[in-house]
DNA sequence: TGTCTACATATAGACAGCCTACATGTAGAC
DNA sequence: GTCTACATGTAGGCTGTCTATATGTAGACA
């Protein structure tokens, strides 16, 4: 997976994994590696950065716990958050679909219509 | 549409908007925007160097010429650029797949299963 | 005892691509 | 003479992702 792709949709994977419970840095990049199946390997470098940002932002909110002697910082969404999330849900499903879009344009003459879809408008 | 969203997806779309025909930098942003349905309005000083660079790569060449008194710049698909192309266009499909599915597992908990697909293997 | 791996967080600095802003010039309308 | 559309290009800023490194606990294993 190209990391720049990642670019910009790093936020939107964050908020998405932590929407279902709070879960601390660590366990949040194994849930994108499961939920991926194994295609997102997000390092600690990415992702302990993008969640403090987050939370500067006001869309996460963090609290220390201590579990079998270990530290963790347990993120969990505000309701800021939440609604970003929702946000970010259909900005996805209209890049997804602008991108998909112009690069089926083309393919489509080759005489593989197959399923396409036009966004109404 | 979120200028960072735009990262690393950027040669996918040049290069497609090139493979039906040679094209000059203008007319590749009106083409860009005309197939979007107006949502892509990628700026000249994005366009520019990213068709400098795609040549500079071997994916494009270029040649001038003039047209209405007006000099034109017309780069086209190399054959190391049409086989990019397919490359970009299945990993914009992974792409999609992965991001689609992690943003879409929670959401699927509130009972909206509707089409969902999985990426064979 | 020492070493290794998994767990867990964090920062500094590099890198790269997209953007804003600006510069330059032609053609044609009015 | 001015404006808009056409047409290309560069400099410099911004920012988010990555690599590399640092720190520390717990438990397995020799």
């Amino acid at each position: 997976m190209n990391p720049d792709a990642l670019r910009g949709h790093m936020d939107a994977l964050l908020l998405s994994v932590l929407e279902r419970e709070p879960l601390h840095g660590y366990a949040i990049i194994e849930a994108l590696l499961e939920r991926s199946g194994g295609a997102l390997n997000v390092p600690t470098g990415t992702v302990y950065p993008a969640l403090r940002r987050l939370e500067r932002i006001g869309y996460l909110s963090s609290e220390w716990a201590t579990v079998g002697g270990r530290k963790r910082r347990t993120y969990r969404l505000t309701d800021s958050g939440r609604k970003q999330l929702e946000g970010e849900r259909s900005a996805w499903q209209e890049f997804a679909s602008v991108i998909g879009g112009v690069l089926r344009a083309d393919a489509v003459e080759a005489g593989e219509v197959s399923g396409a879809r036009r966004a109404a408008g």
